[in-house]
DNA sequence: TACTGATCGTCAGTATGCTGTCAAGAATTC
DNA sequence: GAATTCTTGACAGCATACTGACGATCAGTA
């Protein structure tokens, strides 16, 4: 019987789990209450203000119906504005608040450490062959899951 | 503004989403219903029979109130057994079924192409170092996480 | 204009994964 | 032996993630 150690997929939920949990002590260590998910989505929405839900998923690989819940939650907070889009009414035009900036600013450090905790382990050479091998993997995996990454800056590639 | 591909917490989270995706796309297509999460689980105590829920927490680093439920589902798909232990009362000794048993059989292949589709897009050396790197990553930070892996050979070290 | 199909956002349901808490039982200390 | 402490397993509650479905809306076409 093969190790755990020997399967890709366990080490992949290991490593993770720890990505997560570092990311949670570092960020409320700072005396922020924000999920690795909802500062991603934060972030997004901040470098593409007026993003739709959809789009921004695609920019960040969500699930569309996860989406959903980690911006009600961003707008619960304050950190977030959803408004009706005047072009298109389905569409849910997104917006970084005041408190929403400030937020993100004041926490980036945090979310830095905790990316450098996370790898702290490899030396400098390895930290970026690992995340070369992972984005080459993910590449070439990435149609595989139901909330692929979509590349935002060709505006119609998505309705080819 | 850092890219989402130069933080290994976003990495990490791609990628493990493409794990999960292909093991169950694998699995379905194989005729069985199971997550990953759940496979894991049964093996450990297919190779583990009689242990208890905490030690096989330890052993495959989940949190003790995730293996309740994951536990609960093997049970009712009737693949696990779940008895008092007569030396400990607080303790359930888990045992596999035969359906359980045939089951772990039967989905293996499975489970391994679902582990070779994950890193189909690298060569072989790279799969070998991506693995190397990720097990180095995750070792230094065990600790960090709820749930930490759990060396199972020495009987005490968890009273340590 | 009416029809058809695609898309946006949401919801119900299920399964991890965590924090925090609790009761029951075991282990340790006095 | 009694009190204290630890451990096992369960629960409520919350936040991802997914499948599948749905209403509302938009785009293209007959």
């Amino acid at each position: 019987m093969k190790d755990n150690n020997d399967m890709p997929g366990h080490l992949a939920r290991r490593f993770q789990q720890i990505a997560v949990a570092v990311f949670h002590a570092e960020v409320e260590e700072a005396g922020y209450d924000l999920t690795p998910v909802q500062y991603a989505a934060l972030a997004a929405v901040s470098t593409n203000p007026g993003i739709d839900q959809i789009t921004l998923a695609g920019l960040i690989a969500y699930d569309r119906t996860t989406i959903t819940g980690v911006v009600d939650r961003l707008a619960q907070k304050g950190l977030l504005e959803r408004r009706a889009s005047s072009r298109d009414r389905r569409a849910r035009e997104l917006q970084v608040t005041e408190k929403g900036r400030q937020t993100l600013e004041a926490v980036s450090p945090a979310v830095e450490a905790a990316q450098e905790l996370l790898v702290r382990g490899l030396t400098g050479d390895e930290q970026q062959e690992l995340m070369r091998l992972l984005r080459k993997a993910i590449a070439a995996g990435n149609e595989l899951s139901r909330a692929p990454l979509r590349d935002v800056s060709a505006e119609s590639s998505r309705s080819g």
